[in-house]
RNA sequence: GGGAGUUUAGCUCAGUUGGUUCAGAGCAUCUGCCUUACAAGCAGAGGGUCGGCGGUUCGAGCCCGUCAACUCCCACCA
């Protein structure tokens, strides 16, 4: 190859032709064989988003992961796809029809929708493929799988029937989270808290005349109760008009009103009661009244109950069961009635008599004013709260009573507890998520899984006209269930509106990609499952993770993955999470483009450290390409050399440098060589601690550093002058190998200079690690010495402005040979000189301590002019006697762990003809490196 | 209210059982250099009481106590 290399590195140029020729060959593709398998099956993103940087971290990680392991002998399967992200994805179609196309949802049939959905599924849905390849991400082409795919529909639709014929699944009418702009119910791990500035209002509550009160029960007649467990949506008849005369309070003085405190006026229409507690002493004359509510003027009870504490508001609440889950089960523990006076969007429905068909916050200004002409409102009052908000809608969620479809989770919590507890499944950093892990499958409630929805899998229940139901897959099975349940014939069935949550799918995800839902015994899930790892942000520990650990551990009786990996949350630069509303979020293809795929794989791992949140900012990235431009630089370099090999092949592979090789370069390969094994042990630890940033440090430092500023420096030939070719062919070696431990890392550019530096047939993608070397550390150490002194050289001539054709001497103060050389460092140290000395100072400070039998010696070589320079060594000597226990310790050597204290027995005074022998060895030494 | 985490250079973070490598790395800044692979580079420099205080120890960035600040998760106080 004669090819005249570019200036800098092009990745543009290059990225495409790799990814094209990995998947001709057939690289990424995986199939069940004699290899053990490493499998990683992706966080499917939704269908129609587009990666962020948040995936972005997790699709590089896990290709770091999965390149590793097929390089070194794993049958490695890493698994696509996506997800069909029910609510997200119908909110988006539902606002493309309404903007594009002038349609509402409403006005289209399930069926028409679906046809839209889908349409838009397969226009968008590609996106995030493309956004995946153009990472380099090695996954299985031919395994994309999406969650709303016929077979993984009919798995979802197999689970919810098995798990109701198990008795884990009920339906039932709960107080649930209500998103009013999807209009859907949601799980409780979809509601987002956030602290908002609110308002407490106080509010007077009439007493209710006593010669009235059998007015009100006649009232209370009408109403449904909680026991009555049906959805209660619009069944109230209007009680009285919902025009009120202005109340005044002529008696201030006296107490005929009591006041509460509310941040919700507008559900005071659905008030069924007021509760204050029991012990309080300022409401003990209100037993057994009753009061009015405003706006409506009906009587309710005054109820007592611990639950209020009487230091808050004024000691008194308002009880509203129909919208508050407080409220709610004090009515149920009361028996108190339910006023359901909202609608589905969030509107005021008929029950609440006013403000019909407000919604509810015009509606809370509307009752607030009403009320203050009223002369009810008597102050107000900032007060911060919690409010919840559809994670996927931003909407206020309402707390609301609706029949809805619920997964008893309880049993499946204690398998997935367990799972975890025994480390069956390791968690990735641990400290940090094991406990709230624990906690939330501790406490954890039913899962409430229906959607009021179109885009998902649709339940498999069937009504007939009395309400009575089956669950069963088809409607034909449906009316066999009927009519042995029931004995109906024949029944006019029709199957449930609703879908399931998406995470209700999803946590079947390991399993059924492999179809090990619907054909439990294939061959691809006894050999892929439970997978390697799982790599995922922690944010969706709950929603996706446990209830996958759930899945797993019911449906294959094991766990889903050998290891979780949580990657922290992308921020930007300033720490603020990234977000389409900040337009903080850089767009990854851009990203790509102006960087190249691998410098951004590098500048996203490089600053993740492991399970924390990192800050993102473009500047890595840049790091990223310089680090593929000096690389280039380094292939450059070696290239031309290509053409000035001398002196004869090697006789074969394995031989060792020949005689002929200079001194100085055999000893720099054979430090390269050992410091290459060095690193490659170092990064295999790095890499079964999940510690990827960490390698890619390391891997970095060694190709910069030690390859491209020493080994490369060190056999480099004078200009235009021949190379050996042991050395040609050692260093092009090198650097191939450095080029397969960056691989996972950067997968193009070192497949590019892999085939660059020599003709190959391989590819680097597939080429097998070879198993590690022993490291020799006398050569390393030998090395480092070797480089302080060429550093020392160096420092030398810059600060003396010295040429380098003039001579220098110097003096190296010898590290002692083994185990003692750090020791002398530390003390030499300590002592404010530094170990490399010019021999023109008038001694060598070192020290050595030498471990008799049962004794320590300290011995130096320093020759004091003043007993002034004793004494400070003396010091300096007994400052380190701690130490030197330590060291004993280190050596594990018992004795001096138990005597303690060693003693420093002399500092003699050595002849000064012994030094200047030492001083001799010590150069010769050096000049035979 | 409960729990967890974080605090080391201007920024982002390493720092294994306390003791060699303990005050580090990379960015950023400054100063020299277009030296023959590389200015997307090279050679240097400055910069930190390791959040505060107290304790244990011969010795603390590391262990203990305490305080402070920030972050996250969980929880039904209107």
């Amino acid at each position: 190859m004669t090819t005249t290399l570019s200036k800098n590195f092009e990745p543009q140029l290059i990225e495409e032709q790799w990814y094209q020729h990995w998947l001709t060959k057939g690289y990424f593709n995986s199939k069940p064989d004699d290899r053990p398998p490493f499998t990683i099956v992706i966080p499917p993103p939704n269908v129609t988003g587009v990666l962020h940087m948040g995936h972005t971290l997790n699709e590089t990680v896990q290709d770091v992961l999965i390149r590793k392991a097929r390089m070194s002998g794993f049958n490695a399967c890493w698994v696509p796809g996506s997800d069909h992200a029910s609510i997200a994805t119908e909110a988006k179609v539902v606002q493309m029809l309404e903007a594009e196309k002038g349609i509402l949802k409403q006005d289209l049939s399930r069926e028409d929708f679906l046809a839209h959905a889908f349409e838009w599924k397969e226009k968008y849905g590609g996106i995030i493929y493309h956004q995946i390849k153009k990472l380099g991400c090695s996954v299985d082409w031919n395994r994309v799988t999406f969650t709303m795919d016929d077979h993984y529909y009919h798995a979802v639709i197999k689970v919810f029937i098995d798990l109701y014929n198990k008795g884990l699944v009920y339906r039932g009418a709960r107080m649930i989270n209500w998103d009013p702009a999807a209009k859907t119910a949601l799980s409780d791990e979809e509601v987002e808290y956030k602290d908002v500035q609110g308002t407490l209002y106080y509010l007077k509550y009439r007493l209710a005349d006593d010669r009235c009160s059998l007015v009100g029960q006649a009232d209370h007649d009408q109403q449904s109760t909680i026991n009555d467990q049906q959805p209660t949506t619009n069944n109230q008849p209007p009680t009285t008009n919902g025009h009120q005369p202005p109340i005044v309070d002529s008696q201030p003085s006296t107490v005929n009103y009591i006041i509460i405190a509310t941040q919700r006026p507008e559900t005071i229409m659905g008030d069924t009661a007021v509760c204050v507690n029991p012990n309080d002493e300022r409401y003990q004359h209100l037993k057994g009244k009753k009061v009015m509510v405003p706006l409506v003027n009906r009587e309710v009870p005054i109820i007592f109950d611990d639950y209020v504490d009487p230091a808050f508001g004024t000691g008194a609440l308002k009880v509203t069961p129909a919208h508050d889950i407080n409220d709610y089960n004090l009515g149920l523990k009361h028996g108190l009635p339910i006023i359901d006076t909202l609608n589905e969007d969030g509107t005021l429905s008929e029950a609440a008599e006013v403000f019909v068909g407000l919604d509810r916050f015009e509606a809370r200004k509307k009752a607030v004013e009403q009320l203050r002409l009223q002369g009810l409102l008597v102050k107000e009052e900032e007060y911060t709260t919690r409010l919840g908000y559809s994670q996927r809608t931003n909407a206020v969620v309402e707390p609301r009573i609706s029949t809805q479809w619920f997964v008893i989770m309880r049993h499946l919590a204690n398998k997935a507890l367990e799972a975890v507890v025994t480390a069956q499944v390791k968690i990735h950093p641990p400290e940090r998520f094991l406990a709230t892990y624990k906690y939330w499958l501790e406490g954890v409630k039913d899962w409430c899984i229906s959607r009021q929805l179109w885009w998902g899998q649709r339940i498999p229940a069937w009504y007939d006209a009395e309400g009575r139901f089956v669950v069963a897959e088809t409607e034909a099975e449906a009316k066999e269930l009927f009519k042995s349940q029931f004995s109906i014939h024949n029944a006019q069935l029709k199957q449930d509106e609703d879908v399931f949550d998406t995470w209700f799918s999803s946590w079947l995800w390991p399993i059924e990609v492999f179809n090990g839902i619907n054909e439990p015994d294939n061959e691809e899930i006894k050999y892929y499952y439970p997978t390697s790892v799982l790599v995922t942000g922690q944010d969706i520990i709950f929603f996706w993770v446990a209830r996958m650990i759930m899945a797993g551990m019911e449906y294959r009786n094991e766990k889903p993955f050998e290891h979780v990996y949580f990657t922290g949350m992308v921020r930007d630069k300033q720490g603020r999470k990234m977000s389409k509303q900040l337009g903080n979020s850089p767009d990854l293809l851009k990203l790509i483009d102006q960087f190249g795929a691998d410098a951004v794989r590098f500048g996203i791992l490089i600053s993740a450290p492991a399970g924390n949140d990192l800050l993102f900012d473009e500047s890595s990235c840049e790091q990223g390409r310089f680090f593929n431009n000096k690389i280039w630089n380094a292939l450059k370099l070696v290239k031309m050399w290509e053409a000035r090999v001398t002196g004869a092949p090697a006789t074969n592979e394995s031989s060792n440098l020949q005689q002929s090789t200079s001194g100085t370069n055999h000893f720099a390969i054979e430090w390269f060589e050992n410091r290459l094994n060095e690193v490659k042990t170092q990064v295999e630890q790095q890499y079964s601690g999940f510690k990827l940033s960490e390698a890619l440090k390391t891997i970095y430092s060694l190709i910069w550093d030690d390859f491209c500023s020493w080994y490369l420096e060190w056999v480099k030939p004078g200009f235009e002058q021949p190379i050996e070719k042991e050395v040609y062919e050692k260093t092009v070696y090198f650097f191939e190998s450095l080029m397969q431990l960056l691989h996972p890392f950067m997968p193009f550019v070192t497949e590019e200079i892999y085939h660059r530096l020599s003709h190959k047939e391989d590819d680097l993608c597939v080429k097998q690690f070879a198993p590690p070397v022993a490291v020799q550390s006398e050569i390393l150490e030998k090395a480092e010495l070797l480089k302080q002194t060429i550093t020392a050289i160096r420092d030398a001539r810059t600060k003396n402005n010295i040429k380098p054709k003039d001579a220098i001497r110097l003096h190296v103060a010898s590290a002692a040979p083994g185990k003692y050389a750090s020791i002398q460092y530390l003390i030499s140290k300590q002592a404010n000189t530094k170990q490399i000395t010019f021999v023109t100072s008038p001694v060598p400070n070192t020290i050595t301590v030498v471990i008799g039998r049962d004794k320590l010696y300290i011995e130096t070589e320093a020759i004091f002019d003043t007993s002034a320079q004793k004494g400070q060594l003396l010091k300096d000597l007994e400052y380190f006697k701690g130490f030197l226990i330590s060291v004993e310790k280190k050596l594990s050597n018992e004795r001096f762990v138990q005597n303690a204290k060693p003693e420093v027995v002399d500092v003699e005074r050595t002849k000064k003809r012994d030094a200047e022998e030492k001083i001799k060895a010590i150069e010769e030494s050096l000049s035979s490196l």
